[in-house]
DNA sequence: AATGGCTGCCC
DNA sequence: ATTCTGC
DNA sequence: GCAGAATGGGCAGCCATT
């Protein structure tokens, strides 16, 4: 019985080794289904290339500075050798393996002992301490290990696998429904998560929990207006495209969230909690927080001085006001409305904000275009009010699939 | 107390 | 976020 | 056309150093 963190790197090298997407999925399907449930989970996180759930807030704080320090003192070799194999493999997991000790076998790693140790250093602080933790773990694994330990500290595997083909691993692990894989992933943010229902064939069950945040529905670029048109041939619901942050705002009873597209809980803009607590019932939203004064946008630089700040300063609070532009309603009252055709979930949204929506909140006003005439006219309109462009969606989509212009 | 390096997180 | 690349 | 890889700018907080 070899130990589960050697399986996980023998499977990131055979992953890395092929180009074929589909070979990828067979071969961490294979590995996911050789490991015992806990082990799995934490390697289909590990695969995906995170050190936690995605929904979580813990980072390890654990950069490029601390793994060359770290690599310094484990090999011992001079800064100028390390600087030489970094520019070989342009990858600090791929210059440790090279420049650690090939004498250690390491093989004793579980998945479970990789996943303690980043617990720990997620505790940990200072870069004093975390420093010594890492070493730790380091001098506990073989080349190879610290080479994937390394590339999942650093937040990319960089082997041609993504979460999307992890989700594609379960579904194949368990002979899954794909789409129920992914749902399941979408509501979860969490693919050990995900992988531990798709095991238990519970993959239905998967329940929203508010206050944890979903999945956000990405936009991609489009250069002319006659490219929207061949996306959605009928016609195009058009919107502003914003220059801000997104967020989804959870809200039940006086309680109400807001999180980052990375699923951080953005605390900066106090501001908006009253008037989403005002609004009746439970709800997603999905919006735009944007910096706004005088009936316009602002920069998108001033709203970022907002960003990152763990204490409101007032001052700032009144010199970049901030709005938050609804655009989307993920669910309401129990029901999720992903599937919804996104006409409902507009009209719903409407229907949620009423006629007059409070101060600092605004429906992203969705305008119908039906040729292609209509669409550059109304781009060009757009780019005159200051806005970055336009986000297109297909009236009847259930995800809105989007497009800049 | 001030500075600068580092890290994370927005786009 | 954008840009590039390989399939 | 897509997914993945590689890259960039700018901000604030935290920690170590001085």
């Amino acid at each position: 019985m070899i130990a589960s963190m050697r399986r996980f790197v023998e499977t990131c090298e055979a992953v890395s080794a092929t180009t074929k997407k589909t070979e990828k999925v067979r071969l961490v399907s294979k590995c996911l289904r050789s490991l015992p449930v806990d082990d799995a989970a934490r390697a289909a996180i590990f695969f995906a290339g995170h050190a936690f759930p995605r929904w979580e807030e813990r980072t390890l704080a654990v950069g490029g500075s601390l793994i060359w320090q770290a690599l310094e003192a484990l090999s011992g070799l001079p800064p100028e050798r390390l600087s030489q194999t970094y520019r070989r493999y342009g990858d600090a997991g791929g210059m440790a393996e090279e420049v650690l000790s090939s004498d250690n076998p390491g093989g004793e790693l579980t998945l479970r002992d990789v996943a303690a140790t980043f617990e720990n250093l997620a505790a940990l602080r200072g870069s004093t301490q975390k420093l010594e933790a890492f070493k730790q773990l380091l001098r506990r694994a073989s080349p190879g290990e610290a080479k994937y330990i390394i590339k999942i500290v650093t937040g990319d595997l960089r082997i041609g696998l993504k979460e999307n083909l992890v989700e594609e691993a379960i579904a194949q692990t368990f002979l899954r429904p794909l789409d129920l894989v992914r749902r399941a992933n979408m509501i979860t943010a969490d693919v050990g998560a995900t992988f531990r229902l798709a095991a238990a064939d519970d993959l239905a069950a998967a329940r929203l929990r508010l206050f944890h945040p979903i999945g956000f529905m990405l936009a991609t670029p489009a250069e002319t207006p006659a490219e929207v048109f061949e996306s959605f041939p009928a016609d195009a619901l058009v919107e502003d495209k914003y220059d801000g942050i997104r967020a989804q705002a959870h809200k039940s009873g006086r309680t109400v969230k807001l999180f980052s597209r990375t699923m951080d809980e953005l605390l900066e803009f106090p501001e908006l909690f009253e008037g989403l607590a005002a609004l009746p019932g439970e709800f997603i939203l999905d919006g735009e927080i944007l910096a706004w004064r005088d009936a316009h946008p602002l920069p998108f630089r001033e709203l970022q001085r907002r960003l990152g700040r763990k204490h409101s300063d007032m001052w700032l609070l009144l010199d970049i006001p901030v709005n938050f532009v609804a655009f989307d309603l993920l669910y309401q009252d129990g029901d999720l409305l992903l599937d919804t055709p996104l006409r409902e979930r507009q009209r719903r949204l409407e229907q949620l904000l009423g006629p007059a929506p409070g101060a600092h909140f605004q429906l992203a006003g969705s305008q119908r275009c039906q040729t292609v005439e209509e669409l550059r006219e109304t781009f060009e309109n757009a780019i005159l009010r200051g806005q970055e462009g336009l986000m297109a969606k297909e009236p009847g989509s259930p995800s809105p699939l989007s497009t800049s212009s």
